[in-house]
DNA sequence: GTCATTACTTACATGTTTGTTCGTGCCTTA
DNA sequence: TAAGGCACGAACAAACATGTAAGTAATGAC
């Protein structure tokens, strides 16, 4: 986010996954936390504290940066109420809950594959 | 593979997103080639070297790391022929082709996504 | 006997992701 | 006055993912 990346082979080859309609996809909700984040949200708003609890082995600066990411890909939206002490509530886009069905495909996927190796 | 991981955060938390069949099925196809891969084969049988000419920008090193991996999760089928030169032959499985239609959906979700940023 | 082909493998280097620890600004409660 | 809750942010470190360059074994062509 914050620094440049170079103009190397790494970064030329990243550049083929963006492209890729599917993989740019993927790349949205990888990485360790995001599915879990939204699979925890679901049809409810959560502030930052009580997604903190809920994943208590989540370090505090991981949850930070997934909520940031998964917001500025338009997978959730913040709301930030300028009471005391300060509160900032997290949900769910439109667009993430259109991949609620697609997800459960894969979730299904998934413990096929498990079963099967 | 190789190396045996710490009993470290970073480890347990691994386990969390093993534990999940969502988050488990996302990392089978996660990475940077897999997906590529798997589109690339298709319906097709392909040789190493086919597929090293079609990715020409990935490393052979990563060619053969990911093929091994995705032979292991039960991805693809590889067909070795005791010829000279050696003949080797990669194909999706079953349990890949039922990926397809969910892959198709995630990438229209991508193209829509990435419209709407 | 030298060389090319094929499908890799190994050692090393670079880049990214995840985790640890500490600090911040605002206000409330004790 | 002190202490604590909330929602983060910054600096650093560990672990992993990816890329580079070179080497291997078997064989057949020349």
């Amino acid at each position: 986010m914050t620094t440049r990346k170079k103009n190397s082979t790494y970064t030329r080859n990243e550049q083929c996954i963006i492209n890729c309609d599917l993989t740019y996809a993927v790349q949205k909700i990888g990485g360790r936390w995001k599915l879990l984040l939204l699979d925890k949200l679901g049809d409810k708003k959560l502030r930052f504290n009580e997604l903190k609890k809920e994943f208590s082995y989540m370090s505090e600066r991981m949850l930070s940066l997934q909520l940031k990411s998964m917001e500025q890909d338009g997978l959730i939206k913040r709301s930030a109420y300028a009471e005391t002490p300060p509160r900032v509530e997290y949900e769910m886009t439109e667009l993430a809950r259109e991949l609620a069905p697609i997800l459960d495909q894969l979730r299904n996927w998934g413990r096929k594959q498990r079963e099967s190796v």
